[in-house]
DNA sequence: CTGTCGTACCACGCCTGTCGTAGTATTAAA
DNA sequence: TTTAATACTACGACAGGCGTGGTACGACAG
């Protein structure tokens, strides 16, 4: 079966992440489950990837953390917005998408090496 | 300037290699001289890269390396061909790709995040 | 009132692939 | 004789992903 391998999308668990957090403030369980749907159960994401690529990309400055403030129950939430230069990263890496695209489908090709040729 | 990042093919080297390999052998400089031309300058692969794939794969059954019979100069070579093995994980790769491009345009928008909204 | 399940997060440390640096060796041109 | 191109290798650092395991809370079952 073929599934997603993790080296695949290793360049692009961020911009996944940002995209969800493009339109509004979002937390680390809510967007693993964001993304399980929107990939159609195809990419789940793991937890340590996604917790430890917050810490990354708030040490980058593309993401900020905040508490939610009507947090009146104890479950803890980090919250997490995206920055402008957070935006700017998104933005590029979808350009950046588009070339490796490109590339990639200089080297794919459905009939060759499919069988025996 | 929009360039590729090596995490984004990272994944992909292997693949990009098993391609060159699909008709006739080859051996590293004009493998990556390939690459290079092929994507259009877009892509270079570094040398460390590009040989450690090939002990890689080696390793991994997907390749075979043999020396040029009529090799009568000093130069030595080491020619690398897919074996059976390599081509069933080059066909994987490829479906996989469809896969991982469905998925991680499903991320990617043109419109948001590019600017104000 | 004990157990388990779902939610929400974090620390630690390993593994793998990439890449920087540097070195060897040959041939051909300058 | 020095430089450039070809052809390859060794070594070690680094980053991201991930396995493992732990904490903590609420809800609901038995």
């Amino acid at each position: 079966m073929v599934s997603i391998s993790s080296d695949v999308i290793r360049g692009y668990n961020d911009t996944i992440i940002l995209y969800l957090l493009l339109d509004k403030p979002s937390y680390g369980y809510e967007i693993s489950k964001q993304i399980k749907t929107l990939s159609k159960e195809k990419y789940v994401i793991k937890e340590t990837t996604l917790y430890s690529a917050f810490t990354r990309m708030e040490k980058n400055g593309y993401i900020e953390s905040f508490f939610d403030e009507d947090m009146s129950n104890g479950k803890r939430r980090t919250y997490y917005r995206i920055t402008e230069a957070g935006r700017q990263y998104y933005t590029d890496k979808c350009a950046e998408w588009k070339l490796t695209k490109e590339v990639v489908e200089r080297f794919i090709e459905e009939e060759k090496g499919n069988g025996n040729n």
